[in-house]
DNA sequence: GCCGCATTGTAGCGCATGCTACAATATGGT
DNA sequence: ACCATATTGTAGCATGCGCTACAATGCGGC
């Protein structure tokens, strides 16, 4: 889990409750949805640059279903966390941690997807829906999931491909 | 030459979901992520009611992990769609509206522990990844868990109870 | 009756995400 | 070289959710 966490930003007032530097375990709904979104970003640029070469603010936004403004912004952000570089008009390129993540993501969505459709899930389905639960499944869950492909998979091949 | 009036964003009009026909794929995450945050709270505020017989803030704050401002705001605007009701200084109580999402809340949910229990997954696990997955599993995925707890449930099963 | 404490509510801050409107830069056609 | 267009960036606004600090209320102990 590449969580990198901010040091405290308040001035002298953190109660010690818990670290804030070692802790992103509890709820801390927020700062899981910035997980989230970095590796959406992260998995979308990675996907435009291995199709088209590169990865451009117009295209990711695109792709991501926002303006290119939010796309701007969170890129920024995503700077500032060290998982993607950029230069003033130019396309954006990703980290060594950028590309880990958006590995470990990729693999996860794909894995997901492989077992919404092995469940009987519509490509399409499976794709809309794993873009959302690939989040939330733990790694315990995900090899659960594995476990069934490799028993549902006996000599079915690789399913039927309906696009 | 530029178009300056635009009636975009007026915080008191309806929001015009029903866009046009030909981009409905919008992402509009912040508004899911509202409409996730709503189901939890409704199922949590049921949950509440139907074990200590009243929900209140705190105990609300504590079961959903965030303090009791964060859960007074969010109860402030639950009222304000319609799916509680408050008075200064009294429990919370679920609307009619309120107590229907509740339940298809909590019947989704429990749809899908019982999945992920039936796919291998402990239940501590299961539970804590439910919470999370529950919220984007489609109608067409959910029939297939149900379909898949059907034909891996010989007789084992307790009855999920529909609401 | 009064006071302390828990609960509830309010005020104000920070951050993340979305948007529109507009400015700055790059790019290509002429 | 120059302008039109597309792309990228900036400014400003709104919403949502998290927090701390503090005020108001309710309730039980003294």
């Amino acid at each position: 889990m590449v969580l990198k966490s901010k040091n405290a930003s308040k001035p002298g007032s953190p109660p010690p409750k818990s670290g804030p530097e070692t802790a992103v375990y509890q709820r801390q709904t927020r700062l899981q949805h910035a997980q989230e979104r970095a590796q959406d970003y992260v998995e979308a640029i990675a996907e435009l640059i291995a199709g088209c070469g590169e990865a451009r603010a117009t295209d990711l936004a695109k792709s991501l279903g926002v303006t290119h403004v939010t796309v701007i912004r969170t890129v920024q952000r995503l700077q500032r966390e060290g998982l993607v570089t950029t230069q003033p008009y130019r396309s954006i390129f990703l980290t060594d941690s950028g590309r880990t993540l958006a590995g470990k993501a990729r693999a996860r969505h794909e894995k997901v997807v492989t077992f919404l459709e092995a469940l009987g899930v519509a490509k399409s389905t499976a794709r809309a829906d794993a873009e959302g639960i690939e989040h939330h499944v733990s790694d315990e869950t995900l090899k659960a999931m594995e476990k069934f492909l490799r028993s549902s998979r006996k000599g079915s091949g690789k399913p039927t491909r309906t696009y």
